[in-house]
DNA sequence: TAGATTGTTAATCGATTAACAATC
DNA sequence: TAGATTGTTAATCGATTAACAATC
């Protein structure tokens, strides 16, 4: 569905700032890692982190806290990303070109294979590495893939009609980082990316400061 | 302060959104638009709409809605969005380099006027126009424009020595698209941005949905 | 005027926090 | 063992939603 109801949505926001926490236990072998400490190093509760934690389903010890390598397969398979999934990117502007060398993204599962653009002299040169293609291509190269998630970077006032092109090629999940708040049918999920949101709450937090 | 309690973070975070929304509508010349039309437009509800606009302190009509030009005013004034300010970007990779080129920023009163980053290759080069610095010379830069605020795309392992450093230049606004959590002083504001948790959001309801 | 829309006051809902028994 | 930490159940807090009088 478009809006979905998703069981407890700022706990999820927070699992991948946990997952960078224990990841890094884990890099120096540190064999658990309790709540406390991940509260501690974020500077949240620690009964919201516990709490946070249960809905992967991970189980703690008490006293020790959780096993690392036990926490991190918990966490990733959780939000899915324990499996690749082959992804597009509409619009190699700046944005798309940045996302697309965004190395992390591999960690979450995500496989850029081919990017795609509205300006004919981008098509036909790649973006680290990956492909630009016509919008044309996109029918032919979702199907081909099976992908199911969009990044989507056109410009705002494209972003309905991009939209709808690649809904109608196959995709179900779009990564949303334009302005536009998407039209889409009930079976495709939309995740809105918002920096102005972001820079909202830091200008306000300016003025609050400084009275 | 570091954290800080500002009002109804949600409603701030909606913000922008309407702004979009309310900038279409003058656009076309719409004199008036009703919070009813903007909650249809981004799938809200309508009472949310008005209690979010009601912060900023616009007075609607009834029966004809909020004048256009005011309420965007009042919006770009309650978020600090009606004054140019000086800023800086510490890391030109990839992300630095979209977010140099977003030309959106500049309609929320962002001026980046300088880039810095430690590699040797990308100082005195520029990017999107903006001339990229060694971090050497982020303190006289900063002391010479008086910015405040800083955007820190670095890569997370060096974020903290990289928010050492801007803090004691003067920066006291810092909006970090890092992983790591900064630990700053209480004078310095810090606004967090961080991508994974957005596609965290996709991925749980994309498994919602699937089942 | 009639009725759509605002803004206020109250009710509901959900998330965060607190308290505490269980446990290794 | 003693005590730090987990996980559960209950209390609090804040945000969303509902109800409705005021108004142009």
């Amino acid at each position: 569905m478009a809006k979905q109801k998703i069981p407890a949505m700022p706990s999820i926001r927070r699992l991948p700032s946990y997952l960078y926490i224990v990841q890094q236990a884990h890099q120096i072998n540190q064999e658990y890692i309790s709540g406390t400490v991940i509260a501690q190093e974020l500077k949240l509760e620690p009964i919201q982190v516990r709490k946070d934690l249960a809905i992967t389903g991970i189980v703690g010890r008490p006293k020790k806290g959780y096993p690392t390598t036990e926490l991190m397969n918990a966490i990733n398979r959780f939000l899915g990303w324990d499996t690749i999934q082959p992804a597009i990117l509409v619009g190699a502007g700046n944005l798309g070109t940045a996302l697309a060398g965004y190395e992390e993204f591999r960690l979450h599962g995500i496989n850029i294979f081919a990017a795609f653009d509205a300006e004919k002299k981008k098509v036909g040169t790649s973006i680290h590495r990956i492909p630009v293609y016509p919008l044309s291509a996109i029918d032919k190269q979702v199907k081909k893939s099976g992908a199911k998630i969009a990044i989507l970077t056109v410009p705002s006032e494209h972003a309905q009609e991009a939209a709808n092109l690649i809904i109608e090629a196959g995709i179900t999940a779009i990564w949303n980082f334009t302005n536009h708040k998407l039209n889409v049918p009930d079976h495709v999920v939309v995740q809105k990316e918002d920096l102005s949101s972001g820079f909202a709450i830091l200008s306000v937090m300016m003025r609050n400061r400084d009275q």
